[in-house]
DNA sequence: GCCGAAAGTGTAGTCGTTGCACTTATTGAG
DNA sequence: CTCAATAAGTGCAACGACTACACTTTCGGC
């Protein structure tokens, strides 16, 4: 699966882990504002330059760069099964993610870290940035699923809604309910649940 | 009505205006980017530190405080038209400052500066944050206007999607159709409008 | 008139980030 | 095997936003 790699490449992907260990020990440690980048590039034994050749910035640091998120995500509408609406598709597909998060959420390490994320703006802001950049293509595949204009309004505020779903997904105790009602307003709006105003 | 200051709040707006302006000039002139803080303080014939003693930072140069957008957010849902749903309501609301921006429109500074935040993204990003920064204010208006708890999860969501539906609706060649477009997606839902999917 | 508060100044510093000229190691081609 | 091209890594100097500090000036109330 992940050949034949020359000694070159594994050198490099061996600094790239290295300085995201060294970032997420440090940051975990002693939080994110209070670590510089040059503290990171002396855990790892490397130089600053050689940290921004392999990182764009200081945030990048701790996540993963995930190409395949968009993929996916397109897949979950493209790839629904019969008969279940859009909204329900990308609500089971983002509380997959979640789901995933909460295998993971047993490791007090990997609570830390995302505790750690919310309560960082830099990072927050970030993360939030990296999961929205998939706007364009989420409306386009919805587009085209319903056979709408590629521009079309409907299509693009329902991609951008579902994807901001997801923090007021993550911030509440009960992900699940809570994704169940955010998408119940989207599938079948405020006036169903709210007759009265 | 807005009178009796003396000498020196007199002086220390003054300062303050001839920052903003002095920013706006040279931001429109030569881009954002292009522009140190240092040059804006210069041509306001400032130190740096003052500038930063009336600015939070170089993008607020550009943004007016209004701490009353809040309110009249707020008010915009407590006091609609007996009858009318809050998504209509928060529809209106928005199309009313869009409409305040169309009389300026004519003026083509006013276009350009426009312009530039949208192009900017350390200013789109910065204005999309004072917009939503009210999210919680508006999600606990609704929340009281129906009745729900004060931490309902759909009156956060519809405050969340209403606020987001701004910068949905700016990018718009017609705002109008647009808001109409994503506030009937809140309103009725994507089932009542997409059958299929 | 006096005194404290508040506006403004200059300097020096931190921190993230980039450009540059350089060394070193790996690789592929002859 | 050799050599040159390439790419990783280095150190230094710089830039730009921003802050801390110690200081001067200027109002405004008593």
């Amino acid at each position: 699966m992940t050949e034949p790699t020359g000694r070159r490449e594994r050198k490099k992907a061996q600094t790239r882990q290295s300085l995201a260990d060294a970032a997420l020990e440090l940051f975990l440690e002693r939080g994110y504002d209070q670590v510089g980048v040059k503290d990171v590039a002396d855990r790892a034994d490397v130089s600053v330059t050689t940290l921004f050749k392999h990182f764009s910035g200081k945030e990048a640091l701790v996540f993963d760069e995930d190409d395949d998120q968009e993929a996916a995500l397109v897949a979950a509408v493209r790839e629904r099964t019969p008969g279940q609406s859009i909204p329900q598709a990308l609500r089971e597909h983002l509380l997959l993610g979640q789901s995933r998060f909460a295998v993971h959420a047993a490791d007090p390490r990997f609570a830390d870290f995302t505790r750690m994320v919310q309560e960082t703006p830099a990072l927050r802001d970030y993360a939030h940035r990296m999961w929205t950049r998939h706007e364009a293509a989420l409306a386009r595949a919805i587009a085209e699923a319903v056979g709408a204009p590629e521009d079309d309004v409907s299509c693009a505020a329902l991609a951008r809604f579902a994807l901001e779903s997801r923090s007021l997904i993550q911030r509440h105790p009960e992900p699940r309910r809570a994704a169940d009602e955010a998408f119940a307003l989207l599938e079948h709006g405020w006036a169903a649940s709210h007759p009265a105003g």
